[in-house]
DNA sequence: AGAGCGATGGCCT
DNA sequence: GGCCATCGCTCTA
């Protein structure tokens, strides 16, 4: 599933569970929004060829990009494509099945709705930093498990770009309570 | 060596 | 709906 395209990959990945094991507890969350970038778009990281900060996004599919922005957040990606084609799929927002009384603790909200509906709420809630980018997501303590879904995808413009804004590649599940905007 | 700019979220109105 | 906090990365000189 992972080496498919940025586009084609973000559209599988929905209904997908993040699982986060910690010291005495896990996390779940289910993936119900989700970003396609690739090295053909100028949005993305990767556009511009391997650069420290992206290489990772050039790497084998299955691989945690994690990047810190606006000084104060981090947003987590995985990696998709071919070894060799800059491209990553952005989670955007899960729905918490396990570990929600955590979630809330760090995100400082007892609201449900409020823990994961966005990239960085959703590595705060989860704790997902620096120190996780170029990790493999087959292994503890952060995994990816393939899952389907029912619903209906809806395709929208991504969130918060100015560069090559028009492209359809912001996914998520239809009438999801748990995605970031309508 | 330095300036400018974000794949944002929270709080205020 | 609008504004602002805050800093790593990239590009330019």
């Amino acid at each position: 599933m992972l080496q498919l395209s940025a586009v084609e990959a973000a559209k599988a990945m929905l209904g997908w569970h993040l699982i986060k094991y910690e010291d005495s507890q896990k996390l779940v969350g289910r993936i119900v929004e989700t970003e396609a970038y690739d090295q053909t778009d100028q949005a993305s990281h990767s556009f511009k060829g391997i650069s420290p900060r992206a290489a990772v996004m050039f790497g084998p599919p299955g691989f945690a990009y994690v990047y810190f922005t606006y000084g104060m957040h981090y947003c987590f990606n995985v990696v998709v494509g071919e070894s060799g084609h800059g491209s990553a799929v952005l989670i955007r927002a899960l729905e918490p099945l396990e570990g929600q009384s955590t979630m809330k603790k760090r995100r400082g909200t007892n609201n449900e709705l409020m823990l994961c509906n966005g990239p960085a709420k959703l590595c705060q809630a989860f704790d997902i930093s620096r120190d996780l980018n170029g990790h493999d997501l087959h292994k503890q303590p952060l995994m990816l498990m393939s899952s389907s879904i029912d619903g209906e995808i809806v395709a929208t413009t991504r969130i918060g770009i100015t560069k090559d804004s028009h492209r359809l590649w912001r996914f998520y599940i239809k009438g999801n309570k748990y995605i970031s905007k309508a």
